[in-house]
DNA sequence: AGCCATAGTTACTCCAATGTAAGTAACTGA
DNA sequence: TCAGTTACTTACATTGGAGTAACTATGGCT
């Protein structure tokens, strides 16, 4: 492993050892690893600007409720901008910050190796659930 | 945006929107985003090879109950292996796989992010908060 | 008058993840 | 004889995230 990453990991080992509840990554993990978060920030990311119902189409499945919270949050975390019109019937638009469009690229990252390592870890899961029957 | 950022984002998108209960980053981040996995895999990471109790004082935190549902499924995927040594009292040895080790880079490109946007989120947050307040 | 649309909110329920506490088997040292 | 060790399991309680459905306000359309 380079050095590089040795560096890191005593690092990212002492901060979740010595400060378990204010680990930046447990942080961010908690709202990118929530059910919905990481959907709409991918499809803002993709779409650029969508409307409230724009997102409930395209985020297939997901309540009203779990819209307004999802984006509630990512608003109060700086991900993304609400830009509402002062008109009948209401129209808000909600757009990525550069913040938020900055989160695609580690996610990125996790998607590669997702990706590239979800045939091994399925077979590992078979094969788990193989030997537990025996 | 760089050319392959801007390929990877389409074809996140479409796997998101079409096949969305077989999304792998979904399926990645159900297991990464619980509330112990990454910090055992941090830890074995940073450690090698683990006992049990070793994993119990070193995870200020966890229970005993959460520490073998936690190895368990981590083992079921691949992301670690048990070596038993026959004999009282019991020994077990927990070690990273290199499907395991592997993930601890997606892991630190997500912890710079992280760590990098931090006091960006905690501002976005109070004065979310502020705003909320008036 | 009655229905549709937008962008939510409110009040409930439900369930899976997590926590707590105790029990288990086999041996060791005091 | 009895507590201590290791690596768990089992049963039960709790909690917070997520789901469902109904309700809100305002105006346009028919």
């Amino acid at each position: 492993m380079a050095g590089y990453q040795k560096i890191m990991k005593k690092e990212i080992s002492k901060k979740c050892e010595n400060d378990r509840d204010d680990c930046p990554v447990k942080d961010v993990l908690n709202r990118v690893g929530d059910k919905w978060s990481m959907l709409t920030v991918i499809m803002l990311s993709d779409h650029g600007t969508l409307r409230f119902n724009e997102l409930h189409r395209l985020i297939d499945g997901i309540s009203q409720r779990m819209l307004t919270v999802t984006l509630k949050t990512l608003e109060a975390d700086g991900l993304l901008k609400r830009k509402m019109y002062q008109q009948i019937p209401p129209k808000v638009e909600y757009t990525l910050t550069s913040l938020g469009e900055s989160l695609v690229v580690p996610l990125m990252t996790l998607y590669d190796w997702a990706n590239a390592h979800m045939p091994a870890i399925k077979a590992a899961r078979a094969k788990f659930g193989k030997a537990a029957a025996t």
